[in-house]
DNA sequence: TGTGTGCAACATGTATACAATTTAAGGCAA
DNA sequence: TTGCCTTAAATTGTATACATGTTGCACACA
């Protein structure tokens, strides 16, 4: 019961940050929290603690908790070992992935499709973050396990800054990536190791094209609103 | 002050843990260790989070603290990733390290240097996991560091568990990854990516061959301390 | 002898009060 | 006005008491 209260502010604190409901940099009040999950400031503070070692939070001596910013270096950083990871895992996923957690997998690839039919972006993204962090429980390995939690923080938080809801073209790439999971799905399941990991590289190659498309968009037509006949006369 | 005892268990009780003076699997009783570094349960429970965070302990739920364990799966997946995750770190120190760290590493090999020629192993161990850790900082990649973080832990316990201080065939070893330290440090000063990589691979072969000679030594004679020539009447 | 139940001792989890540190505001002098 | 010092408020860190859960032993019973 009591227990309850502190595990479901660990899922609260961890979802509003993967949401951007609690944007990065932005500072976590003890007290403030404590009073809004019903808590004392004791088992709150060891949430904050538990949350720092997950990557999701900063503690600073004396300065308490802050969400995980995402400076340039950050992001350089993301998109130079992304892949790395990605596909280690994957190919790991495919060697050692259980039937239950195919099972889950295959839920959770549900739950995702739903959310993007039902045009819902923020409950796709949190789907799509259990959908990639069971693929990380299926490799088994206790030491990429963290990498990959903490490049999931930020892919999930990344895709949401990056994301243009009323755009056509975003939403065939989201179609593009949910059949993207289905096939990884099946490769998984049928252990084709080869075929796992050109298709995470694929999936993340799609990701990355999405935001930086969104970092550098098509240049604004140089003649403005004039049209190409004057143009010459400015 | 009151700063320092939290942070100076933090230190030992991170020590013991590499050291094996707290074994693997071995529990952690926080009043006991309360008691032992005169701080109440509060900031020792938090220091114990902190842990859990870096890979050393596992804390379940109404049950305390345990040092991580190595059990096979777990020494399996270590293997099978060590060379992955030194490489690509060894790469992005070379590319990102700053002449400050190159000094900090010089100096680290400095004390690691000293232990081994006064036959200090359990330091010796604990130089070298700073050494590698520094590495891990030169990189500037907060994906890749705390997958490091973990593989140095089993790292540096392993090593111990198979370490035979009396072998002279062992002591040519440590003179060996002595010297691959100092050619290591050339590298990432002189920003030699691919000599940087390869050298870290012969380095991590090296403490691979090491422990699989532990593991899997020369099998006894057949005959025993019978002589030959008589052997085959038994 | 083996098994199950209940209780007692112990270890962990939480709340609260208090201490220490940081932050910000106010006032004063240059 | 600007800079700096002092001081009060706010926030974080720690100790302690109490609540809750777990473990192991004793004892009854089959």
């Amino acid at each position: 019961m009591t227990q309850n209260r502190k595990s479901q502010c660990l899922d609260t604190i961890r979802q509003q940050i993967l949401s951007l409901a609690l944007p990065p940099g932005s500072d976590l009040d003890e007290t403030k929290l404590g009073a809004e999950f019903g808590i004392s400031r004791t088992p709150l503070r060891e949430v904050l603690q538990k949350l720092a070692g997950e990557g999701y939070v900063d503690i600073t001596q004396n300065k308490g908790a802050k969400v995980v910013s995402m400076d340039m270096a950050v992001m350089r950083s993301f998109f130079q070992t992304a892949p790395l990871v990605y596909a280690n895992i994957a190919r790991l996923a495919c060697e050692n992935r259980s039937l239950p957690q195919v099972k889950a997998l295959k839920t959770s690839q549900q739950h995702f499709k739903k959310a993007t039919l039902n045009h819902d972006p923020a409950r796709a993204a949190m789907h799509n973050h259990q959908f990639h962090q069971i693929i990380g429980d299926m490799s088994q390995n206790c030491y990429l396990i963290p990498s990959l939690q903490r490049m999931l923080i930020d892919h999930t938080r990344l895709s949401q800054t990056f994301y243009r809801p009323a755009s056509p073209a975003e939403s065939a790439l989201v179609r593009q990536a949910c059949d993207q999971h289905d096939d990884m799905i099946a490769a998984i399941e049928d252990q084709q190791v080869e075929a796992a990991v050109a298709l995470t590289l694929q999936h993340w190659a799609l990701s990355q094209d999405r935001m930086e498309r969104f970092v550098r968009p098509d240049p604004l037509p140089v003649e403005l609103t004039i049209p190409k006949e004057t143009a010459h006369a400015i």
